[in-house]
DNA sequence: TCTACCTATGAACAGCTTGTCATATGTTCA
DNA sequence: TGAACATATGACAAGCTGTTCATAGGTAGA
């Protein structure tokens, strides 16, 4: 508070941005979007509506490993959820924020204008 | 190829995802949310509609050389513009777009329904 | 049961991020 | 001009992330 322009604007703003847990908290949930491989896992994911480890593999283009790493995360964060039959697990999307927060994007920064 | 369950589903499915470029772009727009520090910068530029750096940093709790680089980073992603006037440089949010998606990701993941 | 298959997981490694520190640049004011 | 101030930037360290590789578990079919 010492060299503040305006210590009592800075002070009623104070109250009113996101507190550091709340921060926390969305930027774990936009840190599961800031991976292109992912954003291709849950745009597969949206769009088949589930899928098994090794065809959603092949879809990215990413190895099958690498797949049930990156599943994995998205499954403990709670994402995805995944359904277990015969020697397959298919995986579907649990999380329907993230569906909407990539409609978002895709609709203003893809198919928008450059606003 | 090879053990897909079923090739010509996927074969479907992989002109309707989207492709490496987009979701490469995407996925940068979403780095920049992805940091709870930045979450809050943001936050506080949208309320105050401009803020120099060293109240920024206050604000936020981050020291000024950290809150520059973040600053920099954001300008030359385009979420920021700066405004110099004296020996102070304003910065305020100059991307619509990560408004939203900051809105809607509070909206839905802080006061909205855990669906 | 034996084998091939699908998925999960741990370890190791490279690359990226973010913060700090030191320093540079430019500005205001005395 | 000199001093204090506001910001920017480069270098470096520490931590985090994502991939690969090796391996293990569980399942289906011969």
């Amino acid at each position: 508070m010492e060299h503040a322009h305006d210590p009592q604007r800075t002070a009623a703003l104070e109250e009113r941005i996101l507190d550091h847990d709340d921060s926390e908290l969305l930027a774990e949930r936009f840190k599961l979007l800031a991976d292109p491989v992912r954003i291709r896992m849950v745009s597969a994911l949206v769009e088949a509506g589930e899928l098994c480890v090794c065809d959603l593999a092949e879809l990215v283009g990413a190895s099958e490993s690498a797949t049930s790493h990156q599943l994995r995360q998205m499954r403990l964060a709670g994402l995805v959820r995944a359904r277990k039959q015969g020697r397959s697990v298919y995986y579907r999307v649990a999380d329907s924020h993230i569906r909407l927060l990539l409609d978002v994007a895709v609709e203003h920064y893809l198919h928008g204008d450059p606003r």
